[in-house]
DNA sequence: CGGGTTTGACCCGCGC
DNA sequence: GCGCGGGTCAAACCCG
């Protein structure tokens, strides 16, 4: 019954947990943004508390913005970075033909770490994914660190052009686990250099935009500041997708069919379809 | 059955 | 003070 209440209390106790020195262990990334960008505890912070909280915006072009649409029928699946995301809302965004989808952290419980994604509302070709709050709990030990993911991607004709999404998960998750590979034992905070001439010192940790280190790994990521995106923002990045990654974010299509009914109508006709029923 | 997504409803901050 | 818009909740549903 209070259940509502008491989990935006929770959420308050995040906010105001940023500035306390218990939380800045070093181990708490949440504590590490806002250690470097002190946020104001007065009541005008809690007036302003979403905007209060730090984020960091990622840019992602995609490549063939027709070309990457649906995953099976479940419209579904977070951007995929080495974290495993529940994907807990999705919300139109007045201005932009695209929603705006909300994520958090799942791969541990109570972990702050939530992220948006959306469609550029000025480049239909470009994802911003935004970043609030940081892990409080090392690499993931769930799914994404299954053991069986230990293809050799290098040697996959498939690259992109997975033959399955599990397919281009475990590519991805392969990726990961070699980035988990690289780090120092048991999880260390990396300063991230790519991020560091933004004037607070290394905001990012490495370990939790190991994705991003997968894409510079694989396409040579270009890191640019974005004049359009850090107005408000703590930073921007722009790289490039891969092909595999793109169905990840389907479920950020274009938004005419935002209304739950057309959206099921279109589920159950791909249903149909997938059963070979006529409409 | 557990974990995920979907989606309508609700809450709250902010601008006017 | 009011209305709008964004963010979150939680029930229902889906899937493996």
């Amino acid at each position: 019954m209070n259940s509502r209440f008491s989990n935006r209390r929770f959420v308050s106790q995040l906010e105001d947990s940023e500035s306390s020195p218990e939380n800045s262990d070093g181990n708490s990334p949440c504590s590490a943004v806002s250690a470097d960008t002190k946020i104001a505890s007065t009541s005008s912070a809690k007036r302003s508390s979403r905007r209060a909280i730090q984020k960091r915006v990622v840019s992602v072009p995609i490549k063939d913005v027709d070309g990457f649409r649906v995953k099976g029928d479940q419209m579904s699946a977070p951007p995929s970075d080495s974290w495993a995301w529940r994907k807990y809302g999705q919300k139109p965004i007045k201005g932009s033909p695209y929603p705006r989808g909300y994520y958090r952290c799942s791969s541990l419980k109570g972990c702050p770490a939530r992220k948006q994604v959306e469609r550029s509302r000025v480049d239909s070709r470009m994802l911003v994914v935004t970043y609030y709050c940081d892990h409080n709990h090392p690499w993931p030990p769930s799914r994404n660190n299954h053991p069986h993911n230990h293809r050799t991607n290098a040697a996959s004709p498939n690259i992109g052009t997975p033959a399955s999404d599990e397919e281009a998960e475990e590519e991805e998750n392969k990726h990961v686990k070699n980035l988990a590979d690289n780090q120092p034992a048991d999880y260390e905070i990396i300063p991230d250099y790519r991020f560091s001439n933004l004037g607070e010192g290394p905001l990012i940790q490495a370990s939790e935009f190991g994705w991003l280190g997968d894409f510079e790994i694989q396409n040579c990521m270009t890191v640019l500041e974005s004049p359009t995106l850090t107005d408000d923002i703590e930073m921007a990045t722009i790289f490039t997708m891969r092909e595999e990654d793109k169905p990840l974010f389907a479920d950020l299509g274009e938004l005419p069919e935002c209304s739950t009914v057309f959206r099921r109508e279109i589920a159950e006709q791909r249903r149909r379809s997938s059963l070979g029923v006529p409409s």
